[in-house]
RNA sequence: GGAGAGGUGGCUGAGUGGUUGAAAGCGCUCGACUCGAAAUCGAGUAGUCAGACCAAAAUCUGUCUCGAGGGUUCAAAUCCCUCCCUCUCCGCCA
């Protein structure tokens, strides 16, 4: 949700970033709705006001005098009626319309039609070379008996996998070594609830516009998350903070579901695109004059959890065509994937300023000033494609996989993993 | 799955048709008393959306809000309907 006043004082801030994002929106048309709407208001509230003096009145008099007031009452009821109808219209329509507007960009994002306008910010880590052939993580999961698409296909269908043997073992040590990293940073750790009430989805700004990607359960009419992001950000919802509280610092794990709508036969096979899987997320709270240097915060963190693994990457700064409408600025960032020849989104950090707090209702104190808090999130660690970036990665001449440095010890000191004899 | 209870201000909790946005208590803020504190006393203490003023803040005026939505009525926290949510007991269950 956009801020109502920018919208009164400044149409024009709103005009240019609807353009650079390439949308349409006829901005004036909605600050001519607004005053409208206003105007109806006066009349309403200033009808609202002479009836609360009547009935005031009303239980002190008698008589002919009350029976005139009476019938003063009903006249001003019908002239009410029919503004109030006017007035929920117009109200509806404007709302509507806001809903679609898209936060403000941060000055530092490109401007750009689609992602071929993404700016790569820079490389880290050298891409890994190999003197044999290299095998894709499937080929690999395959030959060490780590994955099992055949049959999670037999029993749940496409776009799901078993994970089996060392690569189970890898998934806890992942989860392992990122938590104790965000614990060690002050983050909360939380494991949230995976099914959420539909208001949560709306309230998060996932609904309507994403609504068929979820999965909704049928007797109860809750949706399983896409991403942890939506309990996480929801967890403030109605509540105002105490500013010395912030940042406030979340890390939450949980499953995500995603019906991968629309992308049939993308990313077909492995574990890139799947409808479930395991998922660290950062969430932090925080007051709008530290925001950016939060959310810089955020993605040196995630930077530094994929640099832990020796994972070479790329980061990316998105453009304002490939941006979602509640981000004023989003990182992806992109690994190396020798089994794909190319690199692979495997997190993505945006800071979504307060255009979630506005609609969610977060609100900060300090002292006698108030307003609302900014979020951000950011991946901390996707489990399933940071396995996928180390199997590749990691691989030998002889298709074993070796395990990164950080991860052995959570792996109970296994070094390799290697085909069973 | 069966049976029941309930949703009122930061919290506890009154309030079954008319100066009730809401008693009382707690908490909090300010002031008095005190060397200081406690106790005591006094005052204040919700948000929303508009409007006036304004550079802005503050202030003032009005509106709406007693889970949500609808209905009855001149008038609803209070009566009626629908929905949502929370809790308790029994059953089942990791």
């Amino acid at each position: 949700m956009i801020d109502l006043e920018l919208l009164r004082k400044n149409p024009e801030i709103i005009e240019e970033e609807i353009k650079n994002r390439g949308m349409k929106i006829d901005v004036r048309a909605d600050v001519r709705l607004d005053t409208e709407r206003r105007s109806l208001i006066v009349r309403i509230d200033d009808i609202r006001a002479k009836k609360n003096e009547a009935s005031k009145l009303i239980p002190k008099i008698a008589g002919t005098e009350k029976e005139k007031m009476i019938n003063k009452m009903k006249s001003l009821n019908e002239d009410l009626s029919s503004l109030e109808s006017q007035f929920e219209e117009l109200d509806r329509r404007f709302f509507t319309n806001l809903a679609g507007y898209p936060n403000i960009t941060h000055p530092s994002v490109p401007i750009g039609k689609d992602e071929s306008g993404n700016i790569t910010l820079y490389f880290v880590g050298n891409k890994p070379e190999f003197d044999f052939k290299v095998k894709n993580h499937v080929e690999l999961g395959v030959g060490l008996d780590l994955i099992d698409e055949e049959r999670a296909s037999k029993i749940s269908g496409a776009r799901f996998v078993f994970l089996k043997n060392e690569v189970v073992l890898l998934q806890f040590a992942l989860v392992q070594y990122v938590m104790n990293l965000l614990i060690g940073k002050g983050h909360i750790p939380l494991i949230p609830p995976v099914l959420v009430k539909e208001r949560t989805m709306y309230g998060t700004g996932f609904f309507p516009a994403e609504a068929t990607q979820y999965y909704k359960t049928e007797l109860d009419d809750l949706f399983l998350i896409g991403t942890a992001e939506v309990p996480l950000c929801a967890f403030h919802s109605d509540e105002t903070i105490d500013a010395a509280r912030l940042p406030l610092k979340y890390a939450a794990y949980s499953t995500c579901f995603r019906r991968e709508a629309g992308s049939y036969g993308k990313d077909m096979g492995g574990l890139f695109r799947v409808h479930q899987f395991d998922k660290i997320e950062m969430f932090i709270f925080a007051s709008p004059g530290k925001s950016w240097q939060s959310y810089e915060y955020l993605r040196e963190t995630l930077e530094e959890i994929v640099k832990g693994l020796g994972l070479h990457y790329r980061l990316m700064n998105m453009c304002t065509g490939d941006l979602g409408t509640p981000n004023a600025k989003k990182y992806d960032l992109e690994v190396w994937m020798p089994g794909q020849n190319t690199y692979r989104e495997i997190a993505s950090c945006s800071n979504d300023t307060e255009f979630q707090a506005r609609r969610l209702n977060i609100k900060f104190k300090d002292g006698d000033k108030k307003g609302f808090v900014h979020t951000m999130n950011s991946t901390a660690c996707a489990v399933g494609r940071t396995i996928m970036a180390i199997m590749e990665n990691y691989q030998d001449q002889d298709g074993n996989i070796v395990i990164p440095d950080k991860l052995v010890h959570y792996m109970g000191g296994l070094k390799i993993i290697s085909r069973k004899k």
